[in-house]
DNA sequence: GACATATATACGGATAGACGTATATGTTAT
DNA sequence: ATAACATATACGTCTATCCGTATATATGTC
């Protein structure tokens, strides 16, 4: 029975082959977000926002941080050169992209840090 | 319907997300070389290299040039700034990594390949 | 022509990955 | 305690991808 590797270079590449991952990273790229804040932004429903941050966070490249209900999540200072040189190109990119500089832009339209306000009459 | 994007980051990374792809670059580092030679060397079935070139191909990292029976696949010159630039860190990587140089290290030692020119590898 | 060699592709099965929905877990407020 | 909320995971399904084998295509030799 053969291992299945879950580091080295194939599963980064496997890691960043993802869209939703790409566009999450592309947000985290501003700093530390909340999942609500990336779940609205990105418009995608939750549960696939909480899967792939898991995946990020399983290959090194984010961390989490727990505050009360929330948790934050940034990206993780790399150990390896490999690592480090590939995110550093795509933080450059994703500088350049209009897709995802039109992404980062609707940040801050959304989410828990300012008050927010529920679209219901019941209260 | 939604078309299935060939190009682009992702793309690019999927390429690079098969270990088997990855030591196909690495001999291919070294120069030009025909398929014969590369599927000696890494010691798997020929359609499976065949493959994994035609992927590569696609995916604009390498090209072929037919001689006679033989083809030799190169390593491309990449217009994109975001694959030249992981390319490059892919490339200081394996220079760097020990199964990589074991299997380029092996070269020669098998196929067609009598007379040949030295390698981009070391710029 | 027939034949051998080098490479490419087609086919079917196995596995991994992504998805949506439902549910579980953890936190805060009442 | 219950309720409401934020986030994580489990489950079933669908699709993509990888593989080995068999076959097709192209080229050179006799």
């Amino acid at each position: 029975m053969k291992r299945k590797s879950k580091s080295g270079p194939p599963f980064l590449f496997k890691t960043l082959a993802d869209p939703t991952r790409l566009r999450l990273l592309n947000l985290l790229a501003c700093g530390e977000t909340c999942v609500c804040e990336l779940t609205g932004t990105l418009r995608v429903v939750q549960p696939k926002v909480s899967r792939h941050l898991a995946h990020l966070k399983r290959a090194g490249l984010v961390e989490a941080r727990r505050n009360g209900k929330w948790t934050h999540y940034r990206w993780a200072e790399q150990a390896d050169p490999l690592a480090r040189h590939v995110l550093l190109g795509l933080r450059q990119w994703m500088a350049k992209d209009n897709a995802m500089n039109g992404e980062r832009r609707r940040r801050g339209e959304v989410c828990c840090r300012v008050g927010r306000r529920k679209a219901t009459f019941s209260k």
